[in-house]
DNA sequence: CACCAGGGTGGTT
DNA sequence: AACCACCATGGT
């Protein structure tokens, strides 16, 4: 049983993410991150966009699709060297194209996409964070946008966000935020769209305020129940 | 010039 | 469990 919505678990006010999802959808539109980028694709640029934009993942994959190499089976069998030349400007050339190549060699090893899709989500999730470079946050990325599990992205700015709109003073423990999450946003699309919204409420100028001054959330952030259900 | 971007890892306290 | 240096590059 799911204790309500209203009610307060652990310690930690609750927060109706339902909610704090149709607000962003209204603030900043749908993001249409990866709608049908599909299978291996994802992976490369989960990897790729680590501590860095979007734009220049998007570009280094771009540069590997003209290559042919944006396939498990031919990156799985690159040199390092010729997988680096197309990763300048996404920064960590080094160590991504060593991560990059193991990820597809294990990808190839697992028997493919296909395969891969018809495996038990908490076993995907064991074997992805075993892959070098793939913490919680890539793993659970991987999971939802390439495989369409409902799985909660756990970034910092929704744990900055939980934790403000809630009224918490640190930060939200990551299991909590997983929790509350997950208790009301079930739906794939919803959870694709709402982590897609989430950063990009992340970019605004908030981010380093103790409480959100001047992005739409404003009033939800002052009175610290602003989406507390009852 | 300092700091950040759709993190993760390994080592230290 | 929390903190740190490091990984490297383009943008502002």
């Amino acid at each position: 049983m799911r204790p309500s919505l209203s009610t307060f678990e652990g310690g930690i006010p609750s927060v109706d993410p339902v909610r704090l999802y149709r607000r962003l959808l209204e603030l900043y539109g749908p993001q249409g991150w990866w709608p049908g980028g599909g299978g291996f694709e994802i992976f490369v640029g989960a990897l790729l966009v680590q501590r860095t934009t979007w734009r220049n993942a998007e570009a280094a994959i771009g540069s590997l699709r003209a290559a042919e190499l944006l396939a498990p089976a031919a990156l799985a069998q690159a040199p390092l060297s010729r997988i680096q030349t197309h990763l300048m400007g996404c920064g960590f050339h080094a160590t991504k194209s060593r991560r990059l190549k193991a990820m597809a060699r294990w990808f190839v090893a697992a028997g493919g996409y296909e395969r891969l899709a018809g495996q038990d989500t908490g076993w995907l999730r064991q074997a992805l964070l075993a892959l070098e470079g793939v913490g919680d946050e890539t793993a659970d990325a991987i999971l939802l946008y390439a495989f369409d599990r409902p799985a909660v992205v756990v970034d910092e700015s929704l744990r900055r966000l939980l934790s403000r709109v809630s009224g918490m003073k640190g930060a939200m423990p990551d299991a909590a935020v997983r929790r509350i999450v997950a208790g009301s946003l079930r739906d794939v699309a919803e959870l694709n769209e709402f982590h897609a919204l989430v950063v990009e409420h992340g970019k605004t100028s908030c981010r380093k305020r103790p409480v959100c001054d001047a992005c739409g959330l404003r009033d939800l952030c002052r009175t610290g129940r602003g989406l507390s259900d009852a």
